[in-house]
DNA sequence: GATGAATGAGGCTTCATTCAT
DNA sequence: AATGAATGAAGCCTCATTCAT
C-alpha cells in the first residue's frame, strides 16, 4: 500500500472538478475563470447578507459583472451556491495538499496533524462554513445529492481514511463511520458554535479539541504534534 | 447546598418566560392561546420549507388563521421565529423536568443520564433543532441577544453546572467552558450532521457519543447509564 | 338696525350646531360630549401624524375610548374629520364672541382689531389650520359641501360684513368679495406658509399683514389698533 | 450691475437640476425621459384623487408602465411627489425665462409684470399647486428640505429680488421678507381658496390682487402693466 | 456577444369596519 | 351596552429571469 493519502488527495479533486454547472459559456478556461470571479464577488456579498437578502444585482455588481454575463455562466441563482460549495472543498483539497500533512509518517500523528490543521483552516473561514452550513437548504435535490457525495468522499472520508491508517484503534466498524461523522463536525465547532467562547484564547481551543478529540477515541495525543501545521486564509 | 439542580431549573423557566412578543392583542390568556397555536402551525410548515420559503400566507393557512388575525399577535415575520425559540426553549425545560434526572445521585451517572436524554431528546426533534440552528440568522439583534444569553444560561448552563458537580474533574476553567459548550454542540450532532449514520442504529450512536464524550473529558461511563432516560417528542 | 354684528354671531352659532354625524347614539347631551372627546382625543393624534397614517385604533386610544364606542358616535373614519371641521367652526365662533370686537364702535378700528385677532388665533392654533387645509379632501362630497357653506357664512361672510360696514370704502361689489375671500387667506398665512419667517418675531410680522391688508384696501390703519386682542388657544 | 434677473434665472436653473432620485436605472437619457412620463402619468392621477388614495398600481397605469419598470426609476412612491416638484419647478423656471420679463425696464412695472404672470400661470397650473400645498407633507425631511430650500432661493427669492430692485420701498428688512413670502402666498391665492370667486371674472381677480399687492407694498400699480404678459399652460 | 431595462407574480404588512361574546 | 378579536382586501415594494437592442 504505497502512499494511499497521496492517491486519496488526487481522487479528492477528481470528484470536485467533475461535475460542473450547466450555464451556455463555451470555452472552457474562460468559464473557470470567471466561475472564480463568481465565486469570489459573491462570497463577499453573500457571507455578509446571507442568500436570500442577496439580488441578483447584488452579486453582479460584486462580480463586477453585468446581469446578462452573469447568467452565461449560471442558470439560476442556486447555481452560486453550488459554485461556492464546489469551489470551497477545491479549496480544501488545496488546504490538505499544501499542508503537507501525508509527510507525517506517523498515523497517530498525522491525525493530529490533519485534525488541528484542519479546525484551523474551518476557523480561518468562519464566515464560509457558516454561510454553507446555514444555506445548503436552498440547494436542489440534485445538486444537494452531489455537494454530500463529495462532503461523505473527501471530507468524512479524508478522517475515515486516516482512522483506517491508525493501527489498534479500538473501534468497531459502525463506530468508525460515526466517529469520522463526529470529527467533521468537531472541526466545525468554533465556527458553528464558538460565540461564547474567547476568541483570543483559539489556540488554546484548538488543543483542547485535539485532546477531546483523541482521548473520546481512545488515543493519546502525541507530543507537540501539529507544530508545523499551515493555517490557511 | 441541597438539590441545586432543581433551582437550576426554576430558574431558567423564568428566563424562558420572562419577555414577550408585541402584536396589538390585549387578552393574555388568548394570546397565549394563538401564539402556541402560531407555533404549532407555522412549524408544521417553517420545517419543511425554510423561513423564506414559507410565505405569511402559508403560515397563517397552516395555523388556521387569517392573515390579519395572525398579525394580532406578532408584529412581523421574525417574531414567528422567536416564538419558536421561546417555545422550544420551553419545552427543552419542560423534557429535563420530566427526565428527574435530578433524582440521579451520582454526579457522573447524572452527565451521562443527562447526555444521553439530551441527545435522544434532540434527534426526537431534528426538525426543529436543524430549524433553529438554520435560521436563527433572520432573528433582528434584540431577539438573537434574548436567545443567545438563554441558550447559553440554560442550555451550556447546563452542561456547565453537571460538569462542576462531578469531583475530580481535570479540566481548567477555560476547558470546562469550551467542554460545556461543546457538549450542547455535540448533542445536535445526529441532528445537523447526521446524514451519513444508519437511522436505524441509532442507540449504538448516541452509546458512542456519550462513551466518546466521557473519554473525551478523562471520565469513565459508568454501566448501563441512562436506562431509564424518557425520551421527548 | 343696530348690533348686527352680534345677530351674524349668533347666526353663525346656529349653522354650527345645526347638522350631525350619522352615529347611532340616542342621548343628545351624551352624544355632544363624547363627540367633544373625540375631537380632543383625534386632534392630538391626528395633527401630528395627518389622517393617513393615523389608524383608527391610535384614535380610540387618544379618545380613550374603545373601538366600538367610537364607532357609535361617528360611521366612518371620515365623520371624525368632519367633526373636527365642525368643532373648530364653533371654537372659532366663540372666540369672536370672546374677543368682544362687537364693541369696537368704529368700523374701521373693528376691522383691524378683527384681523389682528384672527391672525393671532390662527397663529395660536398653527396646527389645527394646517390640518384642515390639507386634510380637507378626505371630506366626502356632502360634508365638504357643508363646510364650505359654513366657512363662506361665517368666516369669509364675517370679513364681508366688517368690509361692508366700513363707510367710503372705494371697492366694487366683486372686489368686495374677491377682498373677502383675500383677507381670509392672508388671516392663515402665518400658519401655512411662515416657516421661512421668525418666529420670534410674530407681533412684528402680524402688524405688517395689518397694515398690508389694510393700505391693500385703500385704508389707514387707526392708531394703536387691536392694542386688547384676547389670543385664543 | 448688467441684467442681475438674468443671472438670478440661471441660478435658479442650477438649483432645480443637480439633485437626483434614487432608482437602480443607469442609463441617463432613459432616465430622464422616464422620469418625465412618470411625472405627466402620475399627475394626472395624483391631481385627481391625491397621495394616499392613489395606489401605486394605479400610477403605473397612467404612466404606462409596469410597477416593476416604474421602480426601476423611483425608490418609493414618496419619490413621485418629490420628481412632480421638481418638475414644477423647472416648469415655473421656464415660464419665467419665457415670460421674458426682464426686459421690462422699470422695476416698479417688473414687479407687476412678474405679479401678474405667476398669478396667471399659477392659476392655470391650479391643480399642481393645490396638489403640492396639500400633499407637501409626505416628503421625507430630507427631500422636503430641498423642496423648501429651493422654494425659498427661487421663488420667494424671486420675489425679494424683485422688492430689492425698486427704488424707495418704505419697507425695513424684515418687512420684506415677510413681504416676499407674503406675495409667494397671495400668488396662489386664487388656486387654493378662489372657490368662492366666480371663475368667469379671473382677469379682473388678477387685477385686484396685482392692485390691492402694489398698495399694500405702498406702490402704485403703473398703467397697463402686464398687458404682454404670456400665460402659461 | 453583451447589456440592463422590463416583467409581473408574489412578498410582507396595515387597517377600516363588523359582530360574536 | 361595550369590547376588541377577526376579517380580507388592498397597500407598497422586490427580484429572479428574460430578451430587445
Amino acid at each position: 500500500m504505497n502512499d494511499p493519502i497521496h492517491l486519496r488527495l488526487e481522487e479528492m479533486q477528481k470528484r470536485v472538478v467533475q461535475d460542473q454547472v450547466s450555464g451556455s459559456a463555451g470555452d472552457r478556461e474562460l468559464t473557470e475563470k470567471r466561475q472564480h470571479q463568481i465565486v469570489e464577488g459573491a462570497s463577499s456579498v453573500l457571507f455578509e447578507k446571507g442568500f436570500n437578502r442577496t439580488s441578483i444585482r447584488d452579486i453582479a455588481t460584486a462580480c463586477g459583472m453585468s446581469m446578462g454575463q452573469l447568467y452565461h455562466y449560471i442558470s439560476s441563482k442556486d447555481d452560486i451556491l453550488y459554485l461556492i460549495h464546489k469551489h470551497s472543498q477545491a479549496v480544501w483539497y488545496q488546504h490538505l495538499v499544501d499542508a503537507g500533512f501525508e509527510q507525517v509518517a506517523d498515523p497517530v500523528e498525522r491525525l493530529a496533524y490533519a485534525l488541528r490543521g484542519s479546525i484551523s483552516f474551518v476557523y480561518a473561514n468562519k464566515d464560509l462554513f457558516q454561510f454553507l452550513y446555514t444555506e445548503s437548504k436552498h440547494l436542489d435535490r440534485e445538486h444537494l445529492k452531489l455537494v454530500l457525495e463529495i462532503d461523505d468522499k473527501n471530507v468524512v472520508g479524508f478522517y475515515r481514511h486516516l482512522l483506517s491508517e491508525i493501527p489498534g484503534l479500538s473501534l468497531g466498524t459502525d463506530e468508525k463511520e460515526v466517529a469520522a461523522n463526529l470529527i467533521a463536525f468537531i472541526v466545525v465547532f468554533l465556527a458553528l458554535r464558538g460565540w461564547n467562547l474567547d476568541s483570543t484564547k483559539v489556540s488554546e481551543e484548538i488543543d483542547f479539541l485535539v485532546q477531546f478529540t483523541f482521548r473520546g477515541l481512545g488515543l493519546t495525543v502525541p507530543d507537540a504534534s501539529g507544530a508545523a501545521v499551515t493555517q490557511g486564509a
